[in-house]
DNA sequence: GTCTATAGGGCGATAGAC
DNA sequence: GTCTATCGCCCTATAGAC
C-alpha cells in the first residue's frame, strides 16, 4: 500500500521518483473513466509518465496494478490470528484475523481508495478473479496460521474459509451502501450473522 | 457436460459433428500433456480438427473450456436449496445445495474426468482464478435462492459462502487423496466441521 | 529498450439443414 | 428463403523473450 518515500534529495534524479505509486494512481483514474477493458497498459504508462516497459517491470500484468500491498494485508491477518488468545476457538481465532484485515484497510485509507478500487473490480469480471485469487490465497494462509496454533483439518481450513467468505459478504456491504457505517462494523455484524447461523 | 447427440446420419455432413465436445477433450489432454501456457488455441483446434476461429466461438475464451457445464451444476445446487425442507435451517439448506452438487460431479464422471481437470486447474493460477469466479456466481445464486425461502440477508449471503467454503475444502482433499473416499462423503465431513466449529 | 508470439475480437464469406 | 456452424483474414494489445 505504502508509497516509495523520498528520503534523500538526491533520490531525485534522472526520472521522477515513485513511479509504482504514479502507475497505480493512473491506472485506477483510467480504469474509472473509460473501463478495464478499454484502458491500455499504454494509456497507464503515458498518464504516469512512464514506458510500458516500465509498467511491466513494477507489475505483473494489467491486473496487478490494482492489487499491490496485498502481501502486506496477509501479514497482519496471519500476525492477528497468531496474536489471538491461546483459548480463542478457531473460528474466533479466525474472525480476529479477518477484523485486522478490515482495520488495516480503513488504515491506510487516503482519498476513498479502497472504495472506488472496489468499484472498479465489481465492475471488471477479470479483475474479480484476480481479487478473489487473492482472497483464496489469503484463506490459505489463515488456515496455515491457525494449524500453526494447534487447530487440526479440516476445522482449521473450514474455519478460514468462514471467516473470509463473511468478510466478503462484509465488503461487498460497505462498499454497495455508501453510508452503512465503517468496515470494521460491518464485518463485526456478518461476523456475528456466522456465529449465529450455526446455532440456529 | 452433455456432448451434442447425433440422432440422425445426414447430422454427419461436411462437418464432423460435436466440435464442442472434441475441443473439450483436446484441451484438457493437452493441458495435462504440456500444460496450460505451454499450450496454444491453435493447438487445440488442430487436436480437434477445426480452425483456431472455431475454438473461439464455442469458447470465449482459452479458460473457459474447461468450464463447460458449470451453469448445469449452478442449476442443480439452486434446485436443491429450493427443495429442502421448509424448517430446515439457512445452513441446512445450503448444505443441501453443495451436496447436490458433490451428486451431480460424480454423477457425470467420466473416464476420472474432474479429478483430471482438477489437477490442471491447480497446477495452474489462472485457471484456478477462473474456477474460483464460477464458486463465487455459484455462492450469489445460492444466496438467492436462501433469499427466495425467506432467509434474510446478510444470513443469506453468510450461510451461501460457508457452504461453499466447505465444498471447496472437500473437492480440494478428494483431489489431492486419491483414496480417500467419494467426493459426497468428503462434503459431508467438511460441512459437519463447519457445523462443529461455531458451536465449540 | 526492441522484437515477437499469442490471445482474442471484428467482419464477411461459405455451406449445409430446414 | 432463414438459421446456424464453419472458415479466413485482418487487426490490436498483452506479456514474455531477447
Amino acid at each position: 500500500m505504502s508509497a516509495t518515500v523520498i528520503t534523500r534529495l538526491d533520490d531525485v534524479g534522472r526520472w521522477t521518483p515513485d513511479a509504482q505509486g504514479r502507475l497505480r494512481q493512473a491506472a485506477l483514474s483510467l480504469y474509472r473513466e473509460r473501463g478495464f477493458e478499454q484502458t491500455t497498459v499504454a494509456d497507464i504508462a503515458e498518464r504516469a509518465g512512464v514506458t510500458e516497459r516500465t509498467f511491466f517491470r513494477h507489475f505483473a500484468d494489467k491486473r496487478e496494478v490494482l492489487f499491490a500491498g496485498s502481501e502486506q494485508l496477509q501479514e497482519a491477518v496471519v500476525a492477528a490470528i497468531l496474536a489471538a488468545p491461546a483459548d480463542a476457538s478457531p473460528f474466533a481465532a479466525a474472525a480476529a484475523g479477518v477484523a485486522a484485515a478490515g482495520r488495516a484497510i480503513q488504515e491506510n485509507d487516503v482519498d476513498d481508495f479502497p472504495r472506488q478500487r472496489a468499484e472498479v473490480i465489481a465492475a471488471t469480471p477479470s479483475l474479480q478473479e484476480r481479487e478473489l485469487l487473492k482472497l483464496s490465497r489469503l484463506a490459505t494462509a489463515a488456515a496455515a496460521a491457525l494449524r500453526e496454533r494447534g487447530v487440526q483439518e479440516p476445522a482449521a481450513s473450514v474455519a478460514a474459509e468462514t471467516a473470509l467468505g463473511a468478510f466478503r459478504v462484509a465488503f461487498e456491504r460497505w462498499v454497495a451502501e455508501r453510508d452503512g457505517g465503517t468496515l470494521e462494523a460491518r464485518i463485526a455484524e456478518t461476523l456475528a450473522a456466522a456465529a449465529a447461523l450455526l446455532r440456529g
